[in-house]
DNA sequence: TGAATAGTGTCTGTGAGACAATATTAT
DNA sequence: ATAATATTGTCTCACAGACACTATTCA
């Protein structure tokens, strides 16, 4: 082996291609909250959590549904492929974008040896601008959790992705699961196993962060967000605890929802301090 | 473009080096918990959070501490790659191992685009034969928290590794933070980061999880738990609290441990159902 | 005997779960 | 008037923080 005397010196003489090299994608899950149709007048809407899906039009996986993603250049930061892969599917800058978690399964891609870096982004869906590219589409989640069979039902109106996944115990002292596929014929990649993560991943944020404020507009009232709440939780919460909860995140302001058949309530910013 | 008519077709006439390619690496971040010196028979040994770093002999950063690591094979689990360079360092196999975060800042490494995917691994230490590389060694860790500024030291009795870190609120919902290096010229690549976000993901995860018991024997005192508390999250525990907290989580065991002039302690055992 | 740790009892305040009660609107 | 939601009051129970007290060993 060679002596080098200095580090430039080492460096001006390495040679990059000493170690096998392989292709880094970015997944990005992301998520928003979608307001089902009114049935009644006075009744309020109900709410759907969603997720933003892309329809595959080349191989592998074609005309399966997927994640938004792509490549990582060469000389990009993975958060910066994610913000631009964001930046295409919705058009928006400034979007809230955390990493979840790092897929690298020698066999997830057919092709070559491809790790995938995924991330879980959050939006406003009433921020977002109608073009979005014509092969992405919002489907809402439904999710039955039944001893360690998680069923999920995404649906954009016109489709229905169904799948499952069974939950295997892998490690005890911090609870982590291996998670097995069982049924999935229109999700590409692992992509179904990706969204379980990020929906696990999001359920634990939401209950000791404000990570759900990214999903609100500016103005909102206080059964709104608690709906967010219920909806990502999946199970209804008492509103005296909720208000409790929640009161110290808020200021209230002197805008009001009206227009409801019933008493009209404060809307609420987010104390951004 | 060429039409395929199926993704077997497809496949076999892929060119997987359409894409820019790149390395990928993965650290391990190895923490336990050390004994320090007894200074009176009827004391408790004082103990220390360590981790184990590895003097570089080569370049780049030749002469400098690392993380233990090393290079991802072409058709290698990432996972697998981990374990791989934990029983080299250790010997040992079925060690707590949990994925951490990747690294993709393009010039974390002055050679070449490499990604780093770290792990964070728990041991005993009083499991672990004393046959480590010879370039490894533990290291105490002492943290000093003012206002934004994190203060580390890392002491493995002969030598000291200082370093600086300012913490910077990078996203307020999720208290997010961006972390600046301020002073080091002890600690190769970026590690003084990576170093930094696994003392505070173990901080968080001891809180809600079981993870201590990775780090301890089989029996053990209900004060030595305590200690590794203490000695994690940098402040002392008050005891009836730390007992109602712990008691559901362990089995009290009919063995003492005696000799300490003063009263025996009950030794207890991992609740592992 | 005394220094040190091991282990328990109990008071108090906070906060979540549960449920009841009141307020206000559009049709 | 009624159906619906908005908002608040309050009881109870569980639990964490704090501190005091008792138990036991061995040089």
């Amino acid at each position: 082996m060679k002596e080098y005397k200095s580090e430039i010196e080492f460096l001006n003489d390495y040679d990059s291609n000493k170690y096998d090299k392989l292709s880094l994608t970015t997944d990005i899950l992301l998520f928003s909250v979608a307001n089902g149709v009114q049935e009644n007048y006075r009744k309020l809407n109900k709410k759907y959590f969603s997720i933003l899906l892309v329809k595959r039009n080349t191989y592998p996986f074609k005309d399966k549904w997927c994640l938004p993603g792509g490549f990582i250049g060469i000389d990009e930061d993975i958060e910066d492929a994610a913000n631009r892969i964001l930046k295409t599917e919705t058009n928006l800058d400034n979007i809230y974008l955390e990493q979840l978690y790092t897929y690298g399964n020698p066999k997830r891609d057919p092709r070559m040896r491809v790790i995938s870096t995924s991330y879980i982004a959050l939006i406003d869906k009433n921020k977002l601008p109608n073009m979005i590219s014509n092969n992405a589409s919002w489907f809402n989640v439904m999710i039955l959790e039944d001893k360690n069979i998680i069923d999920l039902t995404l649906d954009n109106g016109i489709e229905k992705i169904k799948f499952k996944i069974k939950k295997i115990l892998k490690e005890k002292t911090t609870n982590k699961y291996r998670y097995e596929v069982l049924e999935n014929n229109k999700l590409a990649f692992d992509h179904p196993l990706v969204i379980v993560n990020g929906i696990e991943r999001l359920k634990n944020k939401i209950e000791y962060t404000d990570i759900v404020f990214n999903m609100m507009p500016e103005y909102f009232t206080l059964k709104e967000l608690q709906q967010v709440y219920e909806v990502i939780l999946g199970k209804k919460l008492l509103d005296p605890a909720f208000r409790r909860i929640i009161k110290d995140k808020v200021i209230k302001t002197n805008k009001m929802r009206t227009g409801g058949g019933h008493r009209p309530s404060v809307l609420f910013k987010y104390k951004n301090n």
